[in-house]
DNA sequence: ACAATACTCTAATAATCGTTAGAATAACAA
DNA sequence: TTGTTATTCTAACGATTATTAGAGTATTGT
């Protein structure tokens, strides 16, 4: 009898969990986590058929981490609160720290020939105050918009090599993009560092900025 | 190709997530935020087999949240890290903010008609701490020596009736257990509501204390 | 009113997962 | 050595889930 009730409960905590067992909905979960998307910018992203993210969509609806409405003929997608956010970011770097081979696939992406130099969240934070520091935020304009670290400019990666001038030669730059799976914020180190620019990376998007807490625009 | 290195790590990140995508798994993992526990003891709390557990563990191990050592004949499993116990709290915030369903099944268990004064963590520390409040730790002995709130007294549930000299009647007295989802402080809260002590519970579990960033003895 | 767009819903198949039973293993005990 | 205990491993079944195709729906533009 009070088991028929915590099996019930156990129960709707695993829905959660059910929603997050997918790598395909791990990915729509991070891009959501930049900004609310149409069904067919999230396919695109995800490199998946509408179709297939349509129902993906739907476990994370039907798993209330998700939401969505509609907007003229698209229907716009959102995470359902910051909270979520966090979730992704606790999992994932639960999943990083227990996992060796992710650590090391990892290790393909943040570090390349470039080599950076740590950053902790913190010392970033107050040097980017004392504007020590650009923060460079290369995700798309609208992304931007809906959440970024704090005192960071934007220009998105595609925007980058026509907009060199913006910025300056003798400052470091640091650059972000989604999170640790993101590949933007490393072609932009590639690709200032050839111009000569004093810049480097940090794996943090907007979600684990925010998990860490520490506060975002 | 960065599609397949993205693929591959939200692949590494998913199988954490289908960790924690089975209600029973779930069950296991608290159980295991309480201490190390043998096959047979997760089986007879969970209420399942003792094979079926053995399969749920070898997920879990897989998954690398879960460790387990040889001691004599017995194979003990333990939490791979506090991270773990972390999560599974993240988790179930999630869970019960996002679910009003579960938030409906949860008010059956946390108020019975012994209606509860509100306590929240930092004040319930406090008052411990000055010992104006008992902290009633009603857990096996076990679970209590592995891990418990600060300044908490030991008094297992099925011990509680004839220890009951122990507990002054003029204190307050505030109960927990394994967390929200387990029935043992409720039970403890009816028991001495009726021989007249001053009695509340919290749903606080040692991990969801410790995932509030407070310490734990 | 008609076509086009941006989806969702239904149905179907293949792959995966939960669960159980039976055999196997590892440590201890007589 | 033989038996007992505690647990894992293997194999199998039914139940679920991921994925795709095809039909259906709401909204906008002409």
């Amino acid at each position: 009898m009070s088991r028929a009730l915590k099996d019930l409960l156990y129960e709707h905590v695993a829905r959660v969990g059910k929603a997050l067992s997918s790598p395909k909905r791990l990915e729509l979960l991070e891009l959501l986590a930049q900004g609310e998307k149409t069904v067919e910018i999230l396919a695109n992203e995800a490199s998946i058929d509408i179709k297939l993210a349509s129902a993906h969509l739907r476990v994370l609806k039907h798993s209330r981490l998700v939401g969505s409405r509609r907007e003229g003929r698209f229907i716009i997608h959102y995470l359902a609160d910051e909270n979520v956010a966090t979730l992704w970011a606790t999992l994932h770097t639960v999943a990083t720290e227990r996992q060796v081979e992710l650590q090391v696939a990892l290790e393909n992406i943040t570090s390349g020939p470039e080599r950076l130099t740590a950053e902790t969240r913190l010392s970033l934070f107050n040097k980017a105050k004392q504007g020590k520091v650009i923060v460079l935020d290369v995700r798309p304009a609208a992304e931007y918009q809906a959440a970024h670290l704090p005192y960071a400019r934007s220009i998105p990666l595609i925007e980058l090599k026509r907009r060199l001038a913006e910025l300056p030669k003798n400052k470091e730059i640091v650059a972000y993009c989604r999170g640790p799976y993101c590949l933007m914020s490393g072609e932009a180190v590639a690709l200032l560092k050839k111009r000569g620019y004093k810049v480097s990376k940090i794996s943090d998007g907007v979600a684990e900025w925010a998990a860490a807490g520490l506060p975002v625009e």
